[in-house]
RNA sequence: GCGCCCGUAGCUCAGUGGAUAGAGCGCCAGGUUGCGGACCUGGAGGUCGUGGGUUCGAGUCCCGCCGGGCGCGCCA
């Protein structure tokens, strides 16, 4: 489509102002349409031109608000120096010279190709009076392609309370929730348990030992948790499972198992994380779905038998071996994987586009199998995507922190957000990248908690709430009036420098979560609302809010400072930590 | 042995092929008769594990090596 005569009307109204997109994307498309008209001077001899307009903030602020290299990208393919098409596409840009409506105030050119551009105050001002009018929303964008998106995590068997191991995954898999829901996603919450296999029995011996004072299975669980359970067993399942006639230790490990699953989910709600759909592996071979997906596979082709088990030809999808998915032994009973790709069609059923599951590294094994499995199915194996969390070494006072079920020596999430605190430990989660090893001393974790960095940011926050009740007290309100008119106040205090750089640091918002949504990282948004802050703690120095002798000017830093909560709010709120009044 | 992840400041970690590699903590030196000092300003501290390669440009991409973690079940 190269031969496409690219439509290029006399003056291009590039600040429609869409406010759901960020003002990053607004200069986006104001860089795309200056290319465009700059194509019929500039020819390309014949590389194809698929490259994109990246805009991004440099690295040094006093350069401007973006900056873009495409200048520099396209030197190679239209075989002309970057700085001629630099300048050439500068020439093109519409600026609030020859446009009050754009967002663009100047545009800079400089060696070797960059070019650098300004926002104009009233872009900023429009921005900050947005955040005002619609607080809630702010900082959410409309996704260019929205999805229909399920994210699996923790899935932890209920077979005892969740550990801190559980920690990485629970936060990174609801950190991710928030962030693609807040960038246009619908996004369906989803926690598989095991209520099937052969530890559920176990947990239900151990109950049943403790209850009579026997001696506990070799395989079995001793935490405290399981005590409790034996001491406050009802009589009546006791009761029903001699009667089943069944191995009691079955009846009551189904007691045991969903009464520490409701355990987990009150543990995880306390956390912040919560769950939309809880699913168990019984029901998925009872409803039929593995047996369907076995079905599946054998119509694409790919299963064979070999010593009397059913196996998958993996292989064929670049797994590295051949996986069984029907047991040799005489039941054929259906292996965890075979159950895992039941419900990845049953997933799919549901008609989700994209299926995210967040795992611990050490099953990166699996994703080619699982991956392969889709494939085979008639999926794409793309539209199946894995997290990896890397792995967290607990240690106490320098000694790693080791953890067993069985044999209950484990600190459970209980107690390790009871002495550390539910917004202290989801910033030390979603500061990190997810591929990265981390330590965690919780004794340093709590001896440096007043100096965390999620304190400076609340702090930031509190005082804010502190100078809005202080203004009330000195009947300073915000200024009244429509948008223009408030816009046009804002605008007039940009031209002081702690006002305008208060004002570009809000502005950011969205375009932080539209890098979290890509990335699938959230240690972005800790860094700017760390920054933020930083830029208000500065403003608050050099800038008096409250002030009777300048009602006019207070009220408008006043509606600023305002905007500024609203940001620091909603960036905390999308890592689900709290934004507090008063500290 | 094969595969995946990681190696950046004293510590914990960012860095989507671009301009002088950053932040927090810790350390050193300063700052408030005013809206919350849980704050602010400045400083010291780096052969980006290592050796090649690709590129106008490499912490970032490719290959080798060194070091650390994890995985390589008809377990779950």
């Amino acid at each position: 489509m190269r031969g496409r005569r690219p439509v290029a009307p006399a003056t291009i109204r590039v600040m429609t102002p869409d406010s759901s997109a960020s003002l990053r994307e607004q200069v986006r498309q104001a860089i795309d349409a200056a290319r465009q008209r700059v194509r019929a001077e500039l020819p390309a001899p014949g590389e194809p031109l698929d490259v994109p307009s990246e805009v991004e903030r440099p690295a040094d602020p006093a350069r401007g608000d973006f900056a873009t290299t495409v200048a520099l990208k396209l030197a190679r393919p239209l075989r002309r120096p970057p700085l001629e098409i630099a300048k050439a596409i500068a020439a093109q840009i519409v600026t609030t010279a020859s446009d009050p409506d754009s967002p663009i105030a100047s545009v800079e050119v400089a060696a070797p190709g960059f070019l650098n551009v300004r926002l104009s105050d009233r872009a900023l001002a429009v921005a900050a009076v947005r955040i005002l009018r619609e607080p809630q929303t702010w900082g959410h964008v409309v996704a260019a392609h929205p999805e229909h998106v399920n994210v699996e995590f923790v899935s932890a068997n209920p077979t005892g309370p969740l550990h801190i191991g559980n920690a990485r995954g629970a936060f990174t898999g609801d950190l991710l929730c928030r962030v693609l829901t807040a960038a246009g996603h619908k996004v369906e919450r989803e926690y598989y348990f095991n209520d099937f296999g052969s530890q559920v029995k176990n947990l239900g011996a151990s109950v049943a030992a403790i209850r009579c004072k026997e001696e506990i299975p070799e395989d079995g669980y001793r935490g405290d948790y399981v005590y409790d359970m034996a001491r406050e067993l009802p009589a009546s399942v006791l009761e029903g499972a001699e009667r089943s006639g069944e191995d009691p230790a079955w009846a009551i490990g189904r007691w045991a198992s969903e009464r520490v699953r409701v355990g987990i989910e009150a543990s995880l709600e306390h956390l912040g994380c919560h769950f939309d759909v809880w699913r168990s592996e019984s029901t998925l071979h009872n409803d039929g779905w593995v047996g369907k997906a076995i079905e599946g596979l054998r119509a694409a082709g790919d299963v064979y038998e070999e010593d009397g088990a059913v196996i998958f030809r993996s292989t064929r999808y670049g797994d590295d071996k051949d996986r069984v998915i029907l047991r040799s032994t005489g039941d054929a009973a259906p292996t965890y994987f075979a159950a895992d790709i039941g419900y990845l069609v049953e997933k799919f059923s549901r008609g989700y586009e994209r299926i995210i599951f967040i795992w611990g590294e050490d099953h990166h094994g699996y994703v080619a199998r699982v991956k392969a499995a889709a494939q085979s199915l008639g999926f794409d194996r793309d539209h199946v995507q894995m997290i990896l969390t890397a792995w967290v070494r607990f240690v106490r006072d320098g000694k790693e922190v080791a953890m067993s079920k069985r044999s209950g020596e484990f600190i459970t999430l209980d107690e390790l957000l009871g002495e550390i605190g539910v917004d202290a430990a989801r910033w030390f989660f979603a500061s990190r990248a997810a591929s990265s090893g981390i330590d965690f001393d919780i004794e340093l974790a709590k001896k440096q908690s007043s100096e965390n960095p999620v304190y400076y940011v609340q702090y930031a926050h509190a005082r804010i709430a502190s100078i809005l009740r202080k203004a009330e007290e000195a009947g300073i309100k915000p200024p009244a009036g429509g948008d223009a008119e408030l816009a046009g106040m804002l605008a007039g205090i940009l031209r002081g420098a702690p006002e305008a750089e208060l004002a570009r640091q809000i502005v950011r918002l969205p375009e932080v979560v539209e890098d979290a949504a890509a990335s699938e990282e959230t240690h972005g948004i800790t860094t700017y609302a760390t920054e933020l802050a930083t830029t208000f703690h500065a403003f608050y120095r050099d800038a008096r809010v409250v002030d009777p002798d300048e009602p006019e000017r207070s009220a408008a830093r006043l509606a600023l400072v305002a905007a500024t909560k609203t940001t620091l709010a909603n960036a905390l709120g999308l890592l689900g930590i709290s934004a507090p009044e008063l500290m």
